[in-house]
RNA sequence: GCCGGGGUGGCGAAACUGGUUAGACGCGAGGGACUUAAAAUCCCUUGGCCGAAAGGCCAUCUGGGUUCGACUCCCAGCCCCGGCACCA
């Protein structure tokens, strides 16, 4: 334990981070420093930082450099006089625990609680102002309660709904995936070839949103790299919806050069195709229906039914990323034929993986002389290629060896009365003109799908469902919640793609809260997002049992004012709570309809130029350091590291230099001396590095402000020079930020019996900052030769004359310069 | 391919809205002081080339351009990182 000496003490203990660090973690726990009056705090301020998933491992220290990179700025608001709520919780449900506790053979609730401990003990020792009475862990039953309630308010909004749905299946983990943890046809996470499989899941329409989810954006104080990552993911498409009519073999017999030869099974009168560029409709040579459309049993001739069917089954077996990524054309002809509706032509109707049923309408009208797959499918077929779009250079019927996609400085031609358009105006007159042969209309079309939330597997909140065979899906009621997960011992996922609660017949069988005849649970759970959905909403209210979140708390702390987090999680987590926000606020819960006002995504700590990772072994855990180093230096090394917005590369070169830092602030304050005055050089100094830090923070350049605090203790101590007390005070709160527990400890040696986070920020005073001679630097031809001192308020005159008496100056001054060029307090420039 | 971000000393990096001899701050390196010695600490030097020095020249991925003045703005290209990608 330290002993803090007065300043002036003529021998200083050396700085023992391990004893100040231990001292002020006894203290503040002790004095409830870090908790937060949630009811009376005034201009609060939310500082949220993603929470983790506790893993096995422990805290790393990717996760810490984001941790204290939200705990500086948090801890700077607190110090300029707001309230400051900065909690956090456990992202403890999803497949990560579970997976890990299968490979442990110990049941997750036992091994959760165990990590979430070493993660409270980390998080503890590394110094974050964290409020612990407001933690938060997802797998809590008062916390899965509500996520829950939240399933059921979607659902009452008919946002939630089953659907038979081909989904990725990941046969290693056995369990469905969403789109967004495929990559590049693998499992995200462990690496296996994803399956196509067909499965009842419960779906959120996020859809419904992607108009608003998108708009927004606009609105938001977020990383740039974040919001167009999202723009991106929801994919907005403006184009066309236009109907070609299907020709019907008995009908149209003989009207045309169409020879049919079979009998038509069925009446499908039209196709629906949706295209963003309608212009090039008088090119739409043929049709294509993804394999998986409804009407292709209906537009199947009888003789193309073998093709057909056998195409099909091929594609059904496929999985869905290698089906996407291949670029290879296949497809089938289905005999039938339709009218293009800007010609009149006939054209035939094809089925070709290509085209994907969960996008537009599931059929696209092929113009193969303006788009690369059609072509490419053209010319593997010998389907007809037209131009319709010509450059400046090429004339109306010059051949297509490859499409034209140039639309820029592109006209239509062979497009009858369109001919001569730009690509923009004809889009607008050629749909418009379809539109009134009520055979188009403009239609906007978004890439993002709904969020498929179930997952067959145990480690996740019960969807709250009963289905009954009288009633349907009937939720539980509210009173009834939660739906406890039940303790199994076999919570080991099988191959039968149906959750582990399915096998617990005592568990499932319970009557229809609707009719009370006997219905059965569902036994999917729900995806973790929605678990970390919403857990923003819970902090300030954790320990209200009746409520998912007070509303007066809510309105007082909430939206978010600052997030800070990884960019791994900008189109899932983010517009999922986006998403929920929304949806909670359309049903009146919330006054809000965006979570997180402003959003800073961080970089990534690399080691030797890669990402960390178990497999790569070059992760480097935090506790080491923080018992050599202290936690003190270890966070402020972290951010000095580079620009907290960029990340950096973690090396133990370096370190030692933070750690010198914080030596000389010690024993500047435990040798300052108090007899005298201040040094107004130093003052001023001072005063740069106030407003320095000041406006650094905010900004999270950390890296910067770290430097200028080093710069100003260069200043204090130069020359072996004994800093006075007055100049070194208030760069304790300056540092306090960064470097809590010794901060804090400083500030005590200074005999000040309040926190150092209750003393307020040091006042910046501009007059003291500039002082009263300014450097003015002097260029001949705009090569700078020298600088001159000038009083602060000097003109133009008095500078340039002082610039002209400068010996060094004078032998590279023109004679009489033609030009001279004054910017104020910077140069004077000499043109000759 | 499309959309972001980025290329500056041996290394991590600075440089306000184009303006104080580019490289702050830190690491590393070299030299010195203290010490019997080492560690720690303190002081000095440290982009490259030429020069004894004074000083000069060259330098912010490459090549052009605008400007009195460019790391910063414009045009063309190269490389690295991240996201998206058969989405019609």
């Amino acid at each position: 334990m330290t002993q803090p000496d007065r300043p002036g003490s003529a021998e200083p203990h050396p700085y023992d981070p391990s004893a100040v660090e231990r001292k002020w973690r006894e203290r503040w726990a002790a004095q409830g420093t870090n908790r937060t009056d949630i009811e009376r705090g005034e201009r609060p301020f939310y500082a949220l930082m993603m929470f983790p998933y506790p893993s096995a491992e422990g805290l790393h220290v990717g996760n810490l450099f984001a941790f204290t990179g939200n705990d500086i700025f948090a801890r700077f608001q607190r110090l300029r006089g707001h309230s400051v709520f900065e909690p956090i919780g456990f992202d403890a449900f999803g497949i990560h625990s579970e997976n890990h506790a299968l490979k442990l053979g110990v049941h997750p609730t036992e091994l959760i609680p165990r990590n979430v401990a070493n993660f409270t003990r980390q998080i503890t020792s590394a110094g974050l102002m964290v409020d612990w009475s407001r933690a938060v862990d997802t797998t809590d039953p008062s916390y899965y309660k509500w996520t829950q309630w939240v399933f059921l308010q979607l659902f009452r909004r008919g946002l939630a709904y089953r659907k038979k749905a081909a989904v990725n299946w990941c046969p290693n983990d056995k369990t469905v995936l969403a789109n967004e943890q495929v990559e590049n046809g693998l499992c995200e996470r462990c690496g296996a070839t994803v399956e196509q499989r067909f499965l009842e899941q419960w779906f959120f329409r996020i859809t419904d949103y992607a108009g608003r989810l998108l708009a927004n954006l606009d609105t938001l104080d977020w990383s740039q790299t974040t919001k167009s990552a999202q723009r991106t993911w929801i994919g907005r498409s403006d184009g066309a919806e236009i109907r070609f009519r299907v020709l019907d073999p008995l009908q149209d017999a003989g009207s045309a050069a169409v020879h049919v030869t079979s009998e038509v099974t069925s009446g499908a009168s039209e196709i629906v195709v949706f295209t963003t560029r309608p212009d090039t409709v008088f090119g739409a040579t043929y049709l294509v229906l993804a394999p998986e459309h409804p009407l292709v049993d209906d537009v199947t001739t009888g003789d193309q039914e073998p093709a057909v069917a056998a195409y099909r089954k091929r594609t059904a077996a496929q999985d869905l990323v290698s089906r996407k990524t291949t670029r290879d054309k296949t497809g089938v002809f289905t005999g039938s034929y339709a009218v293009n509706p800007a010609t009149g032509e006939i054209i035939p109707v094809w089925i070709a993986d290509y085209v994907l049923m969960e996008y537009g309408t599931g059929a696209i009208m092929a113009v193969p002389g303006h788009d690369e797959r059609d072509f490419a499918f053209a010319r593997e077929f010998g389907l007809p290629i037209e131009r319709v779009v010509a450059g400046p250079g090429d004339g109306a019927h010059a051949p297509l060896a490859e499409p034209f996609t140039d639309t820029a400085n592109a006209r239509l031609v062979n497009s009858e009365r369109f001919d001569g358009y730009t690509v923009d105006d004809a889009k607008v007159a050629i749909t418009a003109w379809l539109e009134e042969k009520h055979a188009a209309r403009a239609i906007v079309n978004y890439r993002l799908h709904d969020w498929c939330i179930s997952r067959q597997r145990y480690w996740g909140p019960p969807i709250p469902i009963i289905h009954c065979d009288s009633c349907g899906a009937v939720p539980v009621p509210e009173q009834d919640l939660p739906v406890l997960l039940p303790n199994i011992p076999d919570f080991r996922p099988d191959d039968s793609g149906v959750s582990p609660l399915a096998r617990h017949e005592e568990w499932y069988r319970v009557p229809c809260p609707a009719c009370g005849k006997p219905a059965r649970r569902e036994t999917d759970v729900s995806d973790t997002f929605l678990d970390s959905g919403w857990y923003f909403l819970r902090y300030p209210s954790v320990g209200r049992d009746d409520a998912p979140f007070d509303a007066a708390v809510t309105q007082k702390w909430l939206p978010v004012d600052s997030y800070i987090g990884g960019n791994e999680h900008a189109v899932l987590h983010l517009m999922y709570s986006r998403f929920l926000t929304m949806v909670l606020h359309d049903a009146g819960h919330l006054g809000f309809e965006e979570p997180f006002t402003k959003f800073r995504a961080h970089g990534l700590i690399i080691r030797d130029g890669a990402k960390m990772s178990k497999s790569k072994g070059n992760v480097v855990v935090p506790d080491d350091y923080i018992a050599r180093w202290g936690a003190d230096t270890f966070r402020t090394y972290l951010m000095f590291l580079g620009p907290f917005e960029e990340g950096g590369d973690f090396r133990d070169a370096g370190i030692s230099g933070v750690r010198r830092f914080l030596d000389r602030v010690w024993a500047s304050v435990h040798g300052a001396r108090t007899d005298g005055e201040p040094d107004p050089d130093v003052v001023r100094k001072l005063h740069q590095t106030i407003r320095k830090v000041g406006d650094d923070i905010p900004r999270l350049q950390y890296n910067t402000a770290i430097a200028a605090m080093m710069e100003y203790v260069n200043v204090l101590r130069r020359g072996e020079r004994v800093p006075h007390r007055s100049e070194v005070e208030p760069l304790v709160p300056l540092l306090a930020p960064f470097a809590p527990h010794v901060a804090e400890d400083l500030w005590e040696t200074l005999g000040h019996a309040t926190g150092v986070f209750d003393s307020g920020w040091p006042e910046f005073d501009p007059a003291l900052a500039a002082g009263d001679a300014m450097t003015i630097a002097v260029q001949v031809n705009g090569k700078t030769r020298g600088s001159v001192e000038v009083a602060r308020d000097a003109g133009e005159e008095v500078v340039a004359a002082a610039a002209r008496g400068a010996p060094a100056i004078a032998k590279f001054l023109p004679a009489s310069p033609k030009k001279v060029i004054y910017v104020h307090g910077r140069l004077v420039n000499f043109v000759g």
